[in-house]
DNA sequence: CATTCGTGGAG
DNA sequence: TCTCCAAGAAT
């Protein structure tokens, strides 16, 4: 494939001329229609609830672990009525290990403010998406527009970069979104027919093709438009910041979080904190496999005042709540 | 604007 | 093995 012929630089501080609109809505369609994936939540008959439950799982979850869980969830709780109907604590426990469980728990809210505030059915317009808990800029432009075809203007991080890379010439974005690309994204906007189409192609080429690392340039439909090709692939400005795990509280709310997920029964606190274990307390609360979760757990090696304040954290963030026998999932 | 909040597959 | 990071939201 021919090298494409170098761009005259941008002066320092100066909008970068837009390229040619039309040619990129016609050839990402195209190749959207070649080869996106056949993701459930985009078939015809999937609904605005399935758009909306697909939403939140995909919330720093890559496509690939969200596919089962949605397939479950959806089999159990076809509407927002069937989810508020059951206590949240269900909701955090089908939620599985899909990570950041609290976002189980505002799914459960959202349905309960749908049946509350909507008469059980997805509202359409972006105020009432964006009002609901859990739901933000972004999974309110894509509810709007993949559930409803509304020409909302869609930003997730796929789009950030294929908008950096094509347009503004940088290996990636801003570590947070600014206003400057947020006009750049409403400006790269076709007319309302095809918003839908734009919305999710330039994210799935960002998803596929124009990935973080090592992206396929060899497949793009727009190669011969990218501004960072022609600037030779310039290093990124902002070198992101590695997500610390080991020895954090994420990782011991996660290690608690599988033994209330695994537990039939009210776990004592005692055991979460590390100051008994089931031997004193007696094998009859030890059902299926929390053993080998407060194992896990115990192996953190997390100090007790760690482990107090996880768990205060769980209780606090409505993940766990005390019953007089224990620590157990929100019934 | 910077932090916090899970998880596990891919490179 | 170890680092990276994936359709963000709330604070």
């Amino acid at each position: 494939m021919p090298v494409p012929a170098p761009r005259a630089a941008v002066p320092a501080g100066a909008a970068p001329a837009l390229p040619d609109a039309g040619l990129l809505h016609r050839r990402i369609a195209a190749w959207f229609d070649a080869a996106a994936r056949p993701l459930p939540w985009r078939e015809p008959g999937c609904g605005p609830w399935g758009v909306m439950v697909s939403e939140f799982m995909l919330q720093q979850t890559p496509v690939s672990r969200v596919l089962p869980v949605w397939e479950q969830w959806m089999q159990r709780w076809p509407s927002p009525a069937a989810l508020a109907a059951e206590p949240s604590g269900e909701a955090v426990r089908a939620w599985g290990r899909l990570g950041y469980p609290r976002r189980a728990l505002r799914l459960h809210a959202a349905a309960a403010a749908i049946v509350e505030n909507h008469g059980g059915a997805v509202p359409r317009t972006y105020p009432e998406l964006l009002a609901l808990p859990g739901v933000g800029t972004y999974t309110a432009a894509a509810i709007a527009s993949f559930a409803f075809d509304a020409p909302e203007t869609v930003v997730d991080t796929n789009i950030r970069r294929v908008h950096a890379r094509l347009v503004s010439g940088e290996a990636l974005p801003a570590p947070s979104l600014t206003a400057a690309e947020m006009r750049l994204a409403q400006a790269l906007m076709p007319g309302e027919t095809g918003a839908k189409a734009w919305n999710a192609g330039v994210m799935e080429l960002g998803a596929l093709i124009c990935t973080a690392r090592s992206p396929k340039c060899g497949q793009c439909p727009v190669l011969d438009e990218c501004a960072w090709v022609a600037a030779g692939r310039p290093e990124p400005r902002h070198v992101p910041r590695g997500q610390a795990w080991a020895g954090t509280d994420r990782q011991v709310r996660g290690a608690m979080m599988a033994v209330l997920r695994k537990a039939t029964a009210p776990v004592l606190p005692g055991l979460l904190l590390g100051s008994v274990d089931l031997v004193t307390a007696g094998t009859a609360e030890s059902p299926g496999g929390v053993q080998a979760e407060l194992n896990r757990l115990r192996q953190l090696n997390a100090s007790d005042e760690q482990l107090a304040r996880c768990l205060d954290g769980l209780l606090a963030d409505g993940l766990a709540e005390a019953s007089p026998a224990g620590v157990r999932l929100p019934a």
